[in-house]
DNA sequence: CAGCAAGCTTTGCGGTGTAAGGTATAAAGC
DNA sequence: GCTTTATACCTTACACCGCAAAGCTTGCTG
């Protein structure tokens, strides 16, 4: 299961990564989620509703109301033109985050194992 | 350049990474892992030191005061064993966090483009 | 002595995930 | 009709993280 800290910074990539593929409500958001996750992931409301409002604020994506399937009330959200472009950002800094990671992380040069005390 | 949001937990992965490469101080660390970012990061002492020494009250990382070749006092730090199953630790979150990205960011399904406003 | 760079520390701010609690409503059971 | 359950949304409070900024000490250099 990924830590919250290990996943700060990169819900808002997935959201809008998500939302690239077709608009969906929060609910259902959390849904796909979870499952794209493998079982790595186990987001709750209290996750996703903030991030929504925020990239809403923001202007990167645009909710509509509109009534389901099931008679209920929800809120679609939809990629605007400025969140499609956070997006292909979003994608870079993930990039660098991978490259940088991949330089200092892995366990290339294991240097002196040599014990003096 | 990464941004703090981006970098944001990984920071502690990346100081306990170089530190299995051997004994640092903290204004080396700082060059070392602006080297390794390769103009990714530009990392300042307000970003590494409070990490420090929350490694050290955690136990991962155990410092030892000694003055360098330039006659300046300089806190070594060393990777303790629970600081070496920790980066274990990160390292498989970062694993586990790379695998969700690639599944949820990669644009594979790009469905539809359809306009209708 | 004065100035600078090395080296460490602390404070304060904004951003971020999330657990917990709260509201409203459609469908189903008694 | 009333209660429960699931859907769907929102809000509050908290802990944590990176980082800019500022300050302190100490050794080298002019």
């Amino acid at each position: 299961m990924l830590k919250k800290k290990t996943l700060d910074g990169n819900l808002e990539s997935l959201i809008l990564a998500v939302l690239e593929d077709g608009e969906t409500y929060g609910y259902r958001l959390i849904e796909q989620l979870n499952e794209l996750g493998h079982g790595h992931l186990k987001l709750g409301e209290g996750s996703i509703y903030p991030v929504l409002q925020r990239l809403e604020s923001r202007g990167l994506v645009k909710p509509t109301w509109r009534v389901g399937d099931n008679g209920r009330r929800r809120k679609y959200y939809r990629l605007t033109r400025p969140g499609v472009r956070a997006l292909a950002d979003n994608r870079a800094q993930w990039a660098g985050l991978q490259e940088v990671m991949a330089r200092i992380l892995t366990p290339t040069s294991n240097l002196c194992t040599g014990e003096s005390s």
